[in-house]
DNA sequence: ACAGTAGTTCGATGGCTGTCAAAGCCTCGA
DNA sequence: TCGAGGCTTTGACAGCCATCGAACTACTGT
């Protein structure tokens, strides 16, 4: 499998970081992580095709905000919280709260 | 003039909110907005033109994070501080802190 | 009434983005 | 080695978005 890259936080924009997860779906996917204490893998509950759902992983990784790891034939995905908290502190927390007092069906 | 609408910050999807903030200019925008205080009219320090600083400055309306008062020729812009943080506690602050902490010319 | 200044809107354009189905990789277990 | 499951990549497409210049509106001062 390819490299699998993950930014340093260093070189990751505001702006970038921000775009990440100005997304519904997006949001969604952080918030069951921030939830599940990111043990998920591609049991992610969105209304959104596999496909799609790759492409917004793809989007959230190369933004910095989760790190994949594969296992197996599985991948695990999981916040980079600590680092984040460390670039950006006090930036991530609130969103997150803000994004769980959001969801509910 | 038109009605100059300001939105509920009830109704404004937090992902909407995001989405006003992902973007250069725009967080450049907010970083001098909280910097003078709100006073700013039309005197922005941004590298675009005066049409696309219209322009951002009305998603940043739209997205309810900015309140424009007309004032004679001129618009006074000022960040909705207070009532974003009722309804996203905590969300702005840290935005604000790591877009200042970022411009340095 | 007139000219000037502040700002918005329009039209056009190029680029980015979210979406899906289909095809392609990897990895595991039989 | 073969098949199946899990995820990614590709290709295509429609819609949105940042940007500009030019035309337009609105207010002020003379």
């Amino acid at each position: 499998m390819r490299a699998l890259h993950h930014p340093d936080l260093a070189s990751v924009e505001l702006a970038t970081l921000l775009n990440a997860l100005a997304d519904p779906v997006r949001l969604q996917v952080v918030g069951q992580l921030a939830a599940a204490g990111g043990v998920v893998c591609g049991g992610f509950d969105v209304p959104v095709s596999m496909s799609t759902l790759s492409h917004h992983l793809k989007v959230l990784r190369e933004a910095g905000l989760v790190r994949v790891t594969p296992q197996g034939s599985f991948r695990q995905h999981e916040l980079r919280l600590a680092e984040i908290e460390e670039h950006y502190p006090g930036v991530l927390p609130p969103i997150l709260a803000a994004a769980r007092r959001g969801e509910r069906p």
